[in-house]
DNA sequence: GCAGGTATTGCGTAAAATGATATATTTGCG
DNA sequence: CGCAAATATATCATTTTACGCAATACCTGC
């Protein structure tokens, strides 16, 4: 039994169903069905009626949430209470980092954090991906979230949290007769003659360059666009087939209407992560950021 | 963090050395070492202090213990309670095993066994392990420890608990001029002119034969025992060499007046664990024995 | 300074967890 | 009643993790 089976318990029986559980989780359903089954035959009774919707606790299941219950906030309080003398650290952090990092990656990480350091004063920016790196290079902000480079600066210090793959996205439009869905499905599409929506800069499209580069193919830019967000919104309308990392098409109100085409060879992933000045790692805030990433 | 964790925790915590607690939970010392190792990192603390013999926690290591106590009295409680039906079921169960299964997996078996089923009287009879099969078939003992036959009958089950591997022993005689230790030193000694110590009977001994006879060599024995403790203490006299499970050595008092020899191929290992009667196992008193193993 | 016991690290192997996919099961609605 | 959508579980290939052994680093007491 491990201290991620209980949360994960306390999660299935909060959500009353795996499917949620598994988003808040971070897993895959089926991963959670076969821990709560292990659980449950680690301890010979079944925790959760699976004949009902939504799931039911046992009484069993009821015992077991009141020790899972007990057992983390005692745990969570054995970890803030070791770490007392950095907990009440106070002051302010600027962090800079996407609309879709905000709505992702940094909700989660806020969310640790705050609990283990009340009394920092965080502030987040939203913008372009693109300028992250930049603003915490001329210290606008102390640490932002953001793919990472190719070559990092020296004196950056980068800390993966996650990968998302880049994709091209095209729209899901229903006129399969239209020249762009002709395009599309041809096994090798000609690329100049599809209008291309793009990162104005960064990351992203540099990647592009070098990928049409490698064809020697030279792209039709449709339009560039400064924010990957608004990239999925055009290519959304219709206006063409755009590029950007997986994540930002997954947190998109419009994913629904777009649909990601597999070419080869693949993009390469980003790795998105927290970035800081090297030097200022020594700060208390920074090092209470860092540490909340296991 | 995993319960398992807790309770290598405590036990170094008590044991104050790593060696020893790296016996009482059957696990290698590095085993620990790295998991300590893991849970002070996951903490970001020290929890004991490495510079000191025998070795102290450290404030947090302290702080640690409690949580952890408290969380394995917790968790212990919570199984017990919800196997409170059966634990306060009573009642006898004789088992069976040799003098070494009694020192070694039998111990480790009762304490887990008593904690959780303190109304259960059980007898231990002591006998050699040839033996175990006939008495739970006769019905002479509820369960049995035992080696794994070959062919197990029908109306039996078996619970591993431990593999033991099968090794010729040596006496560790310093004469090394004496006519064995050439023999020995040999890379294909002379089997027909080694005194052999071997089993009277039991799977051990079908072993053996089978061995030789794939050899095609007639062994030479110089006697036949029955419990393979014996044979150790016949080896170790200097009459010749003796054939039994590893287990039986490590757990002999004569086990450094003897050297394990090679040979090849291998003997097969013995798998020992749990024996009894199929139908029987649906009586709560055994069933409740067999649970303890998870 | 040098044994003897003790903790840690490197490395190859073995076991366990995971996600993607396929399958079974249930629920809700026409 | 039956079909479609949603939900849980099983299977499989892959990755990750834990393990023991052996080699190394470390401390202790003489």
């Amino acid at each position: 039994m491990d201290y991620k089976d209980l949360q994960i318990f306390l999660s299935i029986a909060e959500c009353q169903n795996l499917g949620r559980a598994s988003e808040a989780q971070h897993m895959s359903a089926s991963s959670l069905s076969r821990r709560l089954a292990k659980m449950e035959q680690t301890l010979g009774t079944q925790l959760i009626a699976r004949d009902t919707q939504p799931l039911q606790l046992t009484f069993a299941g009821e015992q077991f949430r009141q020790h899972a219950e007990q057992t983390l906030v005692s745990w969570q309080g054995l970890k803030t209470s070791l770490h007392q003398r950095v907990s009440d650290i106070s002051g302010s952090l600027t962090l800079f980092c996407s609309v879709t990092a905000s709505y992702s990656v940094v909700a989660d990480l806020l969310t640790q954090f705050r609990a283990s350091y009340p009394n920092i004063d965080l502030r987040i920016h939203t913008g372009d991906a693109a300028e992250s790196i930049p603003r915490v290079e001329q210290g606008e902000a102390d640490v932002v979230v953001a793919a990472r480079p190719e070559r990092l600066a020296k004196d950056l210090s980068f800390k993966p949290l996650l990968n998302s793959p880049l994709v091209f996205i095209a729209p899901r439009t229903l006129e399969s007769s239209s020249l762009l869905n002709q395009q599309l499905h041809q096994v090798e599409p000609d690329w100049s003659a599809i209008p291309l929506v793009l990162s104005e800069s960064g990351l992203a499209r540099a990647r592009v360059n070098r990928w049409f580069a490698a064809k020697n193919i030279k792209p039709s830019v449709y339009a560039q666009v400064s924010g990957n967000e608004a990239i999925v919104s055009m290519v959304a309308l219709g206006v063409g087939v755009g590029i950007v990392p997986e994540i930002v098409l997954r947190n998109s109100p419009m994913a629904n209407r777009v649909r990601v085409i597999n070419v080869q060879p693949q993009l390469e992933s980003f790795s998105i992560g927290l970035c800081a000045n090297s030097q200022r790692l020594q700060e208390p805030q920074l090092m209470a950021l860092w540490s909340v990433v296991e």
